[in-house]
DNA sequence: TTTTTTTAGTTGCTAAAGCAACTATTGCTA
DNA sequence: TAGCAATAGTTGCTTTAGCAACTAAAAAAA
């Protein structure tokens, strides 16, 4: 690998180019009044995945610290889309699930997300997607 | 392109890569007692290249909202690693330059993101890299 | 059983993102 | 030339990111 390759800013692209669908999507859910930000819809996809999981997992599966998942967690716990339920066995735990309001919400604003994704998508093959999530893939797990 | 590819989580997958990165670099910063931020980092590195510039045309290049590079440049400012000159043909304009210890930081660090950067490309070849910059570009275009 | 360590979660802090509203210029136009 | 629109920046506000320090409870070790 040469060089002026790995001076070659893919960071400043990768931030560049999330930064941009971040804007979009928000833009979107606020043109339609979805009263939700991206953060909070990715939360609330997993949720809706997982039915019932606590903080950490949610953390986990989300790639985001639980300091940041405990704010947004209550952020929708005020609007009423989620509820925390403490666990009986375990009383540290405080289990996480879609209100029936939540649950709404999901079926609300799924298919502006899966329009949105199938707009980022345009032109490019399955393979290119391989291909993409390959490369992050790697990149990721370069890292120590 | 198929509705389960449609609803694979790209950005997501983004997002994850993205802060996984953004730590790694701030982490090796903070080890090596760099006093920096990565964002703080990306602007000297666009000062450096770009010697004169104003608010408004290193907000472009970096892709920042002109509020973000506001307050980050206020930050530096602080450190006394960029002054601000006012332009005077246009009072409006203001000119950011690194200072002298602003392009000694520049010098410091630099060394540590290309490591960085070679770090996060290994096992990738050019033509990845390549792949990478083109699929991200389409996507970056397709956004409206 | 008592002490220590680990785990789950919250709170405080600073930084960065981005919208809206604001000031101060400059440029355009009637 | 006077009035209005556009441009450059700053400030206020809410949200997300992540580190450090904290509480509380459970698990492991003494």
């Amino acid at each position: 690998m040469t060089d002026t390759f790995v001076s070659n800013p893919s960071f400043f692209k990768l931030d560049a180019t999330l930064k941009r669908i971040r804007n979009y999507w928000q833009k979107t859910f606020d043109a339609h009044k979805k009263d939700i930000t991206v953060d909070q819809w990715l939360l609330i996809e997993n949720l809706y995945k997982h039915k019932k999981i606590t903080h950490n997992e949610l953390a986990k599966v989300t790639s985001k610290d639980i300091t940041t998942v405990s704010r947004i967690i209550e952020l929708l716990v005020k609007k009423e889309l989620v509820v925390r339920e403490g666990s009986p066995h375990d009383r540290r735990k405080v289990f996480l699930q879609l209100t029936a309001k939540g649950s709404e919400k999901y079926k609300d604003v799924r298919p502006l997300v899966l329009e949105m994704r199938k707009t980022g998508w345009t032109g490019l093959t399955e393979s290119d997607y391989s291909e993409l999530t390959r490369i992050l893939d790697v990149i990721y797990n370069n890292i120590p």
